[in-house]
DNA sequence: CTGAAAGCGCTTACAG
DNA sequence: CTGAAAGCGCTTACAG
């Protein structure tokens, strides 16, 4: 009806809530409770201003909600990798947990990087996030610094820290890597190598705790590891125990940081008429569905990586809501699973 | 300086551009093309603005460049799934278009629902968002209404459209899976079977290839096709072998719709001892990574998946700069892999 | 339960 | 090259 249009109008051209309230017939500001707080307004009003917005075909501008609310209602993600099956895994349940609450979610790649991590840490702060998900525990001084200033509610995850200043979400890496390794030691295999490869956090953890038992045993041997910064697939998993069976004489099992570089390890012996587990055992991390279903099927960690996005994303509106969690910090555990090539 | 802070103020506590103006002693106008347009402005100036904006810690505000500029800098990517590897890779492509640019993307995961597609797309437009960025070429007439009305720049990816009000890239679904077939049928394979899940748009295409190229080879027969709804896994590949094997005589080769199918079917004839190709060709498609390396390796159809999300990006720009594209369809082809497996 | 006014933090459109 | 004014489309904080 009353479309005010002089020729210098900044206005973008979408329909906008007055023209929806003077559609109604209410004010501006009734027109926005009927759709943000309907039950503050009467059945009468709010009817006529559903219909309103029906008939216009009304879309909410979130930038001028945040604007005015300055409250985004937006979730900032940060995971390494995108391609790696355990992290779009805990972004489902990340998803999971947050479809229900109306949030939007900017995910970041940090391709394993400080310097990417704190690059997009910089851009994303510019939308002003409720609350910031993060992959584990160690960042940049300049990340360090931008959470700290902006006082943002922010949950760590897939590994746990015992930092009071924190909030973390995960299983202890470096347990996982210990208990791998005891499970060989209790079958008996005496010289265990250990395969890294991107030499993030996580892979560190696991040869820590693959260096404990190790040394528990009195069985540690650092030729009998194998660390390279490639990035981990599994035609380098293939590559590396090439190397490893010719390098290191009396090698009888292999502990690979994640199940890519397993599962081309297991592929390149078959290949090589390498029998496993009998000539060389080989175990991995992480349980991708190929580990159960391979042949020999692949000796690995069960992780519970859709439940971390779960848990911290629930964890982390506790914190947006001003409350205080229960836990602090959450041990989801993990789980040796013994199969064939193990 | 001159903080004003009176108890009723609704300010955010951040830091603004006004402030950083009046901190470098220069209006706010001067202060935001210091910024944004900082050819426009004396070195002079210049630099007391960045000085200002480094003392301050300014962070600008994205809802209210927004909002004032109606320019979102947004970009909305809808995906069926961020578990599957074509995905993530269409996703790496577009962010390495995108990333100089500045834009913020955001990533919907429609679960393989058109419903879920549609609800996304609706929450999304609040974004304003510049382009869209939408996988296949079939969509809700809700989806459809929503793009016609918005007017909104959208660039459909993975299959190649002739309509020409659309803008697609990609590669014809249909060709490359008459293109699989013909490779098994000019290999002697004379029962193919079809193993198709989830029954999403590119499933249903692949199929229909390898009809055509079944028909026109005089062997088409519907009771070699095994087509479940079910989600893709490697899992229900195995499952889904079992019982072609069990229910069709004769069949010599099995197309199976994507790779994950394959490799599962590939497993579970190692399992059950049935020697793959010998007793029993297994062909996948997508050429995931494991593709090349298992034992043995698979025949499948290699897909540009990185390069469509890269040029698919490269063109939305185009449009969204208002510029004609060369080419409204770009046909990104496919290649077949003969491996070992068929 | 309803509404008029002011303001969120920027940029556009002018003017000089 | 620089700046004062107005406005983007909402919500907050009041008042009635």
């Amino acid at each position: 009806m009353s479309r005010t249009s002089n020729g210098k109008s900044r206005a973008s051209g979408r329909v906008t809530l007055a023209a929806v309230a003077a559609h109604a017939g209410v004010a501006t500001m009734t027109a926005s409770r009927a759709i943000s707080q309907p039950e503050l307004v009467s059945s009468l009003l709010r009817e006529r201003v559903e219909k309103a917005v029906e008939e216009l075909g009304y879309v909410p501008n979130r930038a001028a909600r945040a604007l005015a609310s300055s409250k985004s209602n937006v979730i900032v993600v940060l995971v390494p990798s995108l391609s790696n099956a355990v992290f779009t895994a805990v972004l489902a349940g990340i998803q999971d947990a947050l479809d229900p609450y109306g949030y939007q979610i900017l995910i970041g790649n940090t391709r394993y990087s400080d310097a990417e991590e704190e690059k997009l840490l910089n851009v994303y702060m510019q939308s002003n996030p409720d609350g910031i998900l993060l992959s584990g525990l160690s960042h940049s001084k300049g990340v360090e610094k931008t959470l700290a200033t902006s006082r943002v509610p922010v949950v760590s995850m897939m590994d746990i820290s015992t930092d009071p200043d924190r909030v973390s979400v995960g299983f202890s890496q470096i347990q996982a890597g210990y208990q791998m390794t005891r499970y060989l030691l209790d079958k008996g295999y005496q010289r265990i190598g250990f395969m890294g490869a991107q030499l993030d956090e996580r892979t560190i953890k696991r040869q820590e705790g693959y260096r404990m038992a190790m040394a528990e045993a009195g069985k540690l041997d650092p030729t009998l590891e194998m660390m390279v910064p490639d990035p981990s697939t599994i035609a380098l998993g293939a590559e590396l125990v090439e190397r490893m069976h010719a390098t290191m004489p009396g090698l009888d099992a292999i502990f690979c940081c994640n199940d890519d570089l397993a599962h081309g390890a297991i592929f390149q012996c078959q290949r090589r008429g390498i029998v496993v587990p009998q000539q060389l055992a080989i175990c991995g991390f992480n349980d991708l569905p190929a580990s159960a279903l391979m042949h020999p099927s692949c000796t690995t960690i069960a992780t519970p990586r859709y439940k971390v996005g779960f848990e911290a994303a629930t964890l982390l509106q506790t914190l947006i809501r001003g409350e205080a969690p229960e836990q602090q910090h959450i041990d989801l555990g993990f789980t040796v699973m013994a199969r064939e090539s193990a």
